[in-house]
DNA sequence: GTTAGCATGTAAGATGTTACATGATTGC
DNA sequence: GCAATCATGTAACATCTTACATGCTAAC
């Protein structure tokens, strides 16, 4: 995964070094993709072995720097990434890591793997309402509340999501995603 | 990680197989965490040598079936871990694993485990809320729209959990989470 | 001058997954 | 009789984190 996630961000942004990369990373994703040296920078030689990106070293001062930059034949491999199906049983995460990109992609493209991903999710939500109503009728159910709860938990999480996803896919107004209320500081 | 959530199976249930314990952690956390034979097998191993757990085969016809139950020691480990704050940077998954187990903790404790981590999670939305705001002004959003989709992405999925400690700290009916207006069946 | 941030990298180990190997039992 | 599920386990590999090692540069 990570290798397509510095491909994408290569494909975006020019002559960066893996410090970059990562700094790119953190802000971009990083609210739930986590991406450490340790992982960059052997996949940076594998990128560049394979011929997906090229590298020239350049002085600044003393130190040496690696700018890196994307191949034709690593768009490519990049672009198939974006267009590929999940694996079943993916994250969300993994799902949210291409959209990212996906403004690299026709827009039509883009909107109809929402949509698809979209099903998904409400047939999954769906079994989830059914499992909740079968523990609704049970009398010890305080003895289980906290248990109960993370199944809820993951009927939220999905709904919110399904919601995010009615909004993107029609490429509406983001800002609308977010109630407007109250965010007094604390 | 695994190994607490494998205690605290048998902590609920005992006298269950490496097999019974999949299915329940499927069942119970499959929507946010998976478990495979590969890993449960040799955990359960390591924990039957760390005495948090004990075993006894017993032949049902002519298959054996390796039945474990918890120790003393194993359940002492196994509270350490749930009244234990979570790593920095830990996902939510991490945490609603431990939720999962709350209702081994005594009620006052749980609900102000939630409470703390709610904290962190709106402290968090509200950053990500003003990071939105820069973007808003920009001329050229539309050829980053799927970026910025996916910063509110994390501002929904926060929102959406949240509401959720809201209910869940005070104990309130978990059904009130979801809006009950058309599960058509597609 | 000293701290924070820039910059690259490796080695050890944690933590899994996937695929394989094997076979029993239950329900249709 | 055949498929699905029950049941245990290993070996190879994948993937990443943590901690270490090193040193430059900008800002205060």
């Amino acid at each position: 995964m990570l290798e397509f996630i510095i491909l994408g961000t290569l494909f975006k942004c020019s002559d960066l070094t893996g410090y970059d990369i990562r700094k790119y990373i953190e802000e971009g994703i990083g609210m739930f993709y986590k991406a450490s040296y340790g992982s960059i920078y052997p996949i940076l030689n594998k990128l560049l072995q394979q011929g997906y990106v090229t590298c020239k070293g350049e002085l600044e001062g003393k130190r040496e720097k690696k700018k890196y930059v994307i191949t034709d034949e690593g768009r490519k491999v990049f672009i198939e990434w974006l267009e590929e199906d999940l694996p079943k049983g993916s994250s969300m995460e993994s799902f949210m890591a291409k959209v990212f990109f996906f403004d690299a992609l026709p827009d039509k493209n883009a909107a109809d793997k929402i949509t698809a991903y979209e099903l998904k999710l409400v047939a999954y939500k769906n079994e989830l309402v059914e499992q909740s109503k079968q523990y609704e009728t049970l009398k010890n159910k305080k003895d289980f509340y906290y248990k109960l709860s993370t199944l809820y938990f993951g009927i939220c999480k999905l709904q919110s999501i399904i919601d995010w996803c009615d909004v993107v896919k029609q490429r509406k107004e983001l800002e609308q995603l977010v109630q407007q209320e109250d965010i007094e500081e604390e």
